[in-house]
DNA sequence: GGACTTATT
DNA sequence: GTCC
DNA sequence: AATA
């Protein structure tokens, strides 16, 4: 076990507030404001990082403590030793703002020093009282006096999770003869056994006496639910993060306990947990072919002269995929439109038919119905030669041909590959590209092309084909 | 501190 | 977490 | 809130 190194307090006297980023940094513009940010509680990247933002947005911001200082600037939670390190300063509080961090922050926000508010200065907590975040009601806050011998605590214990994993590095340090630590988890351990109830949010802890920035950090990893479950329910079509989260909290944690919770599930979400095995089976190419020619034929049968591409991670020469895409066009502008509503009732009357020869759309789990009837998600089930039969999800998107290239270009992917040409688009060529357009926000206009390449040509980038679009 | 892709339901 |  |  490595335990976290100690931070080394830096005062060689390498900084000179004067040149060091002279480029990002600005002339003071508040020059009745001279600031100093305390390290203790706050740590010296954070720190660090703090002053560089506030030189950048032109304050003045001290390396070093001086009496030409007029604010000083701390975490919440160390008004007293701010006092006193002052006070060790030769310097005292003399006329002189000893502010949160919060008005710092703010200051940043808004770009100029904010009106000091009561809820700026520093409290004065000589034990440890909580500081409200805000007037919300659902957090009840804690408060701890400093030492265990002010407060009384019985075997109840509504935290035994937080102490055990404090206590077990407590006893950790102390085995490696590290006294000074062991005792400081220990009052940690003592704070959170202490409290009325069990700790919910983090927020409730700030404040609290003895739980330094490792101890509030091992609370905090104790408090993460196991990535296997969460990646169980979000696994399931339908419910994302949120979701997940909720179910936790009311304790189901897999997917028989979803089952028997009796929770009211959507429409999308009762379909992935039916077909949940089967929709996580990946999908192999052979079957995204057998599944073209399915798709295609219903097409063909419902709009001769339309087009379909396979897109997503097949066109880019996946050899797997978690679903099947499709962009439909047809060459005549306009032709498309009603073909979505064709093409899912054709699919629909087969279901239940057993007239393909390899293949057989027999259940339609779910439909995403846009504002032109242009997307649409279906799940159906292949018959592999063994009577055997999968669910498979399928990805249907429409695109009037004037559209094409942008939908193509869209539904191409991979994911990642789209966010950053969005990025670039919007970053550097003050453009915004979606899957329907790219719009030059400099001229006020749409920007046309017919070809994937016109695109990124547009984009001032050099093409790159589908087969090197895996980022 | 704040952005981090965009559109659709 | 990285960049501004 | 969820999905592509
Ligand atoms: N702009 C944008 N496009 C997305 C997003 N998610 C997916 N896409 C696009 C790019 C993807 O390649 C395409 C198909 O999405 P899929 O979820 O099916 O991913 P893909 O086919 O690449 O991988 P897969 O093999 O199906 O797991 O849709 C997104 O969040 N934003
Ligand atoms: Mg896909
Ligand atoms: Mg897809």
């Amino acid at each position: 076990m490595v335990p976290l190194k100690r931070r080394k307090v830096a005062n060689s006297g390498t900084l000179n507030a004067g040149t060091h980023n002279s480029a990002a940094t600005q002339p003071n513009k508040f020059p009745q404001v001279i600031l100093f940010l305390l390290e203790r509680k706050m740590g010296a990247s954070r720190r660090a990082f703090l002053s560089q933002l506030g030189r950048r947005k032109g304050f003045q911001v001290e390396e070093l403590f001086s009496k030409n200082v007029t604010h000083v600037i701390c975490e919440s939670n160390t008004a007293q030793e701010a006092r006193m390190w002052l006070e060790a300063q030769g310097a005292g509080q003399a006329g002189r703002h000893l502010l949160d961090v919060s008005w710092y922050t703010e200051s940043m926000r808004d770009g100029h020093p904010v009106e000091i508010l009561d809820r700026h200065k520093l409290q004065q907590t000589p034990g440890g009282t909580v500081h409200l975040l805000m007037n919300d009601s659902e957090v009840t806050p804690f408060s701890v006096p400093g030492y265990a011998c002010q407060r009384r605590c019985t075997l109840e214990n509504h935290n035994a999770v937080l102490t055990d994993a404090l206590s077990l590095l407590a006893e950790n340090a102390e085995l490696s003869d590290e006294d000074g630590r062991g005792v400081a988890f220990r009052r940690a351990a003592a704070v959170l056994k202490a409290l009325p109830s069990a700790v919910t949010n983090m927020s409730q802890l700030t404040g609290l006496p003895c739980l330094g920035g490792h101890s509030l950090r091992v609370i905090k990893v104790s408090g993460w639910v196991s990535f296997a479950v969460l990646q169980v329910l979000t696994g399931i079509f339908g419910v994302g993060s949120k979701t997940a989260d909720r179910w936790i909290r009311e304790g189901i944690h897999n997917l028989q306990q979803l089952r028997d919770s009796g929770q009211t599930l959507n429409r999308a979400q009762q379909a992935g947990l039916e077909h949940y095995d089967d929709i996580k089976q990946p999908v192999s190419l052979a079957e995204a072919e057998a599944i073209r020619g399915i798709v295609g034929r219903a097409v063909a049968s419902v709009s001769p002269e339309a087009q379909i591409v396979l897109t997503g991670g097949f066109r880019r020469g996946k050899l797997t995929g978690h679903d099947v895409d499709f962009l439909i066009t047809h060459p005549e502008e306009g032709s498309e439109v009603g073909l979505m509503p064709k093409l899912v009732s054709w699919l629909e009357s087969r279901v239940s038919c057993h007239l393909q020869n390899v293949l057989l759309i027999c259940d339609v789990i779910f439909l995403l119905m846009f504002a032109l009837f242009c997307r649409f998600s279906l799940c159906c089930f292949i018959d592999k030669q063994t009577r055997r039969w999968r669910a498979v999800r399928v990805d249907l998107v429409v695109s009037p041909i004037s559209q094409f290239a942008f939908a193509l270009l869209g539904w191409t992917g991979s994911k990642l590959f789209e966010r950053e040409l969005r990025r670039w688009a919007g970053h550097e060529k003050g453009m915004s590209l979606s899957s329907h357009a790219l719009y030059d926000n400099k001229q006020g206009r749409y920007i046309r092309a017919s070809s994937e390449e016109e695109i990124f040509a547009h984009l001032g980038l050099e093409f790159i084909p589908p087969n090197e679009r895996n980022a």
